[in-house]
RNA sequence: AACUAUGUAGCUCAGUUGGGUAGAGCAAUCGACUAAUCAUCGAUGGGUCGCAGGUUCAAAUCCUGCCCUAGUUACCA
């Protein structure tokens, strides 16, 4: 039955719902946001304060959002948002990769191909459109992850100024002497047909043919010689490939210096072959040779036979297995010694073609060995000359027909000891997932070394960028270490072009370059990138035209990307460069990272960020990667619509993203668990505060009863940690922070033992707006707190919260910045250890009483009575709280005797032992707890005194709680 | 294959200049309350600290080897 007095007790009340229904009104609040104008009034509000920059680095405009956009999406906008509150103007200028391979893709297989159905211009008119549908998209799911940003004004690297930017970027790198025209084995995808860059190159395991081929020594004699061995039969090197396509290109056959080398014969075949030592059983094996049907006649060093970088000419040459000499009959290539060669597997001798490996190109170019002409076309098809032809190659895939074809013409020629499969791990194109090759062709690159750019650039790795976590800065040195000269130019359609004349005889870049540029730049900036593909050369030319190629390659997508510290951070005024913080997944390392340094190194000799911060990939629950095809990826899309933008930015927050993050359905939903636990934790706050007007009601601070006082000294010292992890990017630890206060010092201390008095005190009392102040001041404090990751839940806080004594109440909680109103607590005995050693008593005693109520001695809390026998440190302690420490241990009757008094059971505390019986007195029907003055007042019989004055005298004083 | 990172209760994370029966929150189980109630309070159980060695009076913490997972690099010519 409902207690007729229960009118007379300030219940908590509030309209703030206890369930979020998340997923139904997060798009209201955005919509507000929209209305509002939020991104730029907090532009105005910040005006003139300190910067903090975090620049976007740009997701590729292709394709929905995954998870692990989301997770970097959310970390930008967290970060951003509480450098905010610390009163930075943060802003945050979103973009998107527009250009590239993929996008053409995806619209080749919509109009076709170019030069087939559709001209290049219209082909690029196409994907503008397409990248421009996919920006929309990916722009509104970013939007409802509520990251908050310049989504009107995003950054595009298709925007004609930015492509007119990334041209007079190159150009700035051209001025610096980095450019470099080469002539290359390149990653190459024929399916493509374009060279692709190191970071559109995966491996996959690949079946191939593994082949032992022999090339004969003109002269057995002489071969013998130099192994101190006479010998009268044939002698041939044999090597080991799993690409026999490329042995038309064969230029050489080279040999380790240093290793061991053997002649063998073969005693059935009667041949003798060459093979380095160590591997000579493993062939034989191979060749499946008895132990005694080879017998080695001798040994030597390979630099015993094979051309040192000393000499002039090679000492021995061999026959190649079916090419012709250039002139007329057979074709000779010279065995060579070089430092690539390994023992590992194989024969000890690798056969060497300059155009189609990039240690064969090296090698040979020190010995001056190359290739007269690249034998296979762009789309990894043999070539027509006379040789292919007789040979009946031309016009065959390198991948398959031309490959078994060579197979076929060895075994012709006798020169194949032993053909086999194997599996091995190979280069794979990203997007076709097809092998790729490599082939040489003129291609541009960044040189890492003619004008000092990787050494500049390690330096600003070491010296200048602050890598977090530390081992960023190991790995990104590792990888630039031994990094080749960056190929930046694409055979493609959909790009930002190298925009320069090249002199048709002398290949050399034309002398009035820069002032070029900058024309060229001009009109980009005017009209796009078609505005160069359209030109005609004479227009900036004139007579010279005829005498210079206009190069239509187009640049690697990731230089458009690595210049954004131009086209943007420089570009915008409410930007800066360096920027402070570049923040990307793990990945970016060998990405955007080194793109970005290394262009801005090139370009101004100094990185463009004073941070860089990385997170690591998703993973599903069992710490496996997420792929399409094991079904196990988790889409943001999902979570939003179910759980809550709040949760996944909560999750996200909770998660250590230095390493894999792992999420899973019970991840989430334990994410969704601790989200409730401090929802309800502010609904309480705010319920409690229901009707309390800051301007009237506060209590000031030599007022606030010390208990309430000890609350918000310890909310103002909990802010600073908090404020010092978000500045520390250490989310997981404040999430963690802001729940321990929630359940420990709120929820099983503070609020538990304010309940008796918020309830039953008049209405308008010190000791009720005393704590009314406290969970004011907290609920200000925490509104700010969870408004970074919790960004709608703060905004509905925010909405709740009475207008402040300072007058209006800003618009949003992410304009407004850390609590700073928290009342002057003067030192006191009560302070922060003296609540912790209580608090440590009230566990003990919680003890005790779980222990009597297990017994059936009580039931709730305020059905009992305890007698504490305390140390006199402790007992002294708790008599400072007077008849007020039953309110703290929310017992109808507390005392406190000494440790040599009889009775009570040990407890954890030390010098603490702990009596429990059940009070014999009357419950009050108002306020529950048991007095011996219930039914004293003839009014109100079922009161106790305590009520009686609260419901109708002057209301009860307390002092300490 | 190499390098880097990671591996602590069902989940998320603390804890490492070597030290005392390894902690927190959530979840689970049991209980209380019915005045935060599709809440709240209390109690309880739960860990061979990836595995195996080693150093030490003492190791989750130091050393060696191995395994798992993730990322990167390289690639078997």
């Amino acid at each position: 039955m409902e207690s007729q007095y229960k009118s007379t007790l300030n219940l908590p009340d509030t309209e703030f719902p206890m369930r979020g229904n998340l997923a139904k009104r997060e798009p209201d609040m955005l919509a507000r946001w929209e209305e509002i104008g939020l991104y730029r009034k907090i532009r105005e509000a910040r005006a003139g304060r300190d910067k903090f920059i975090l620049h976007d680095g740009p997701p590729y405009a292709n394709g929905n959002i995954h998870i692990g956009h989301a997770v970097n999406k959310i970390l930008k906008d967290v970060i951003i948002k509480s450098q905010t509150l610390s009163g930075k103007d943060a802003p945050y200028i979103p973009g998107w990769d527009c250009h590239g391979l993929p996008i053409e893709l995806k619209v080749e297989a919509k109009v076709g191909k170019v030069g087939e159905k559709v001209t290049a211009s219209e082909f690029r008119q196409h994907c503008r459109e397409y990248a421009a549908e996919q920006v929309d998209g990916q722009r509104n799911d970013f939007k409802r992850l509520m990251v908050l940003g310049d989504w009107d004004n995003p950054y595009l690297t298709m925007d004609f100024k930015f492509e007119a930017d990334i041209i007079r970027t190159l150009g700035k790198i051209i001025d610096a002497g980095h450019l470099h025209k080469g002539f290359k084995p390149v990653n190459w995808c024929s399916d493509c047909g374009s060279a692709l860059a190191e970071a559109e190159v995966e491996y996959q395991d690949k079946k191939s043919v593994a082949i032992d081929v022999k090339f004969a020594f003109p002269d057995s004699q002489a071969i013998a010689a130099a192994f101190n061995v006479e010998v009268d039969k044939t002698v041939s090197i044999v090597i080991w490939t799993t690409t026999p396509w490329t042995l038309p290109a064969n230029e050489a056959v080279s040999v380790h210096p240093e290793l061991e080398y053997s002649l063998v014969l073969l005693k059935e075949a009667d041949e003798v072959l060459l093979l380095a030592t160590d591997l000579v059983d493993d062939a034989a094996q191979r060749y499946g040779l008895d132990a005694d049907g080879y017998e080695v006649l001798g040994t030597a060093k390979g630099k015993a036979f094979g051309q040192t970088p000393d000499q002039s000419e090679a000492p021995f040459t061999v026959k190649h297995p079916f090419m012709p000499g250039k002139e007329s009959g057979d074709k000779f290539v010279p065995v060579i010694t070089g430092e690539h060669v390994t023992a590992d597997s194989g024969t000890g001798s690798v056969h060497t073609a300059p155009m189609h490996g990039v240690d064969d190109y090296v090698v040979s170019n020190l010995y001056g060995v190359k290739s007269e002409e690249m034998l296979v076309d762009s789309q990894g098809n043999f070539i027509a000359n006379p040789a292919l032809e007789a040979l009946e190659l031309t016009g065959l895939s390198t991948a398959d027909k031309g490959n078994f074809r060579v197979l076929g013409i060895l075994n012709e020629r006798g020169a194949l000891v032993k053909k086999a499969n194997i599996t091995h791990s190979y280069p794979h194109c990203w997007r076709h997932k097809t092998p790729i090759i490599f082939r040489a062709t003129p291609q541009w690159f960044i040189s890492m070394n003619q004008a000092g750019l990787l050494d500049q650039a390690m330096n600003e790795v070491e010296n200048t960028v602050e890598w977090r976590p530390s081992w960023g800065k190991a790995r990104i040195e590792g990888m630039m270490n031994d990094r080749p000269d960056w190929c930046i130019s694409r055979q493609r359609t959909w790009g930002v072009p190298i925009a320069l004349f090249v002199h048709k005889e002398t290949a050399e870049l034309h002398p009035r370059t820069p002032e070029l540029i900058a024309q060229v730049a001009e009109r980009v900036e005017g009209a796009g990138i078609d505005a160069w593909f359209d030109l005609d050369p004479a227009e900036l030319l004139g007579d010279e035209a005829g005498q210079y190629d206009k190069v239509v390659d187009t640049l690697d997508v990731w230089f458009d990307s690595g210049v954004t510290h131009t086209a943007v951070c420089m570009a915008r005024d409410e930007l800066e460069m360096p920027a402070d913080l570049y923040l990307e997944g793990s990945d970016q390392h060998r990405g955007w990272f080194q793109s970005s340094l290394l262009t801005s190194v090139a370009a101004y000799g100094k990185a463009p960020y004073k941070t860089a911060l990385t997170h690591g990939f998703t993973v599903d629950g069992q710490g496996r990667k997420m792929s399409k095809s094991i079904g196990n990826t988790v889409e943001p899309q999902k979570v939003i619509n179910q759980l809550g933008g709040d949760i996944l930015r909560w999750w996200v927050a909770d998660t250590d993203y230095s390493g894999e993050m792992t999420v899973s359905d019970e991840i989430l939903k334990r994410n969704a668990d601790s989200y409730r636990r401090v929802r309800n934790t502010c609904r309480f706050l705010l319920a409690n505060i229901n009707g309390f007007n800051p301007a009237t009601d506060m209590v000031s601070a030599d007022e606030l009863l010390p208990l309430d006082a000890w609350m918000v000294s310890y909310t103002e010292r909990l802010q600073e940690k908090v404020i010092a992890l978000y500045h520390n990017y250490d989310l997981k630890t404040l999430t963690k922070t802001l729940m321990n206060f929630c359940v420990s010092e709120l929820g099983a201390f503070y609020l538990d033992v304010i309940k008796d008095r918020q309830y039953t005190c008049k209405a308008d009392s010190l000791p009720r707006r005393s704590a009314q102040t406290a969970l004011y001041h907290v609920a200000e404090a925490m509104a700010r707190w969870i408004a970074p990751v919790l960004s709608f839940t703060a905004e509905e806080i925010w909405s709740a919260l009475p207008a402040p004594v300072s007058g209006e109440r800003v618009e949003s909680a992410q304009l407004a910045e850390w609590y700073a109103d928290f009342p002057q607590i003067s030192a006191s005995e009560f302070n922060d250890a003296y609540w912790r050693s209580v608090m440590a008593v009230k566990e003990a005693v919680n003890g005790a009483l779980e222990k009597a109520r297990n017994e059936k001695v009580i039931g709730a809390s305020l059905g009992a009575e305890v007698t504490l026998f305390a140390s006199d440190e402790i007992k002294s302690q708790l008599e400072r709280l007077g008849n007020e420490l039953r309110f703290v241990l929310i017992t109808s009757k507390a005392q406190v005797v000494g440790l040599n008094e009889q009775g009570g059971d040990v407890t954890d505390v030390d010098g603490l032992r702990v009596a429990v019986t059940a009070s014999a007195d009357e419950k009050c029907e108002r306020c529950w707890h048991h007095s011996d003055t219930v039914g004293k007042s003839e009014a109100h019989p079922t009161l106790c005194g305590r009520c009686v004055e609260n419901v109708e005298g002057d209301g009860e004083v307390r002092h300490y709680a």
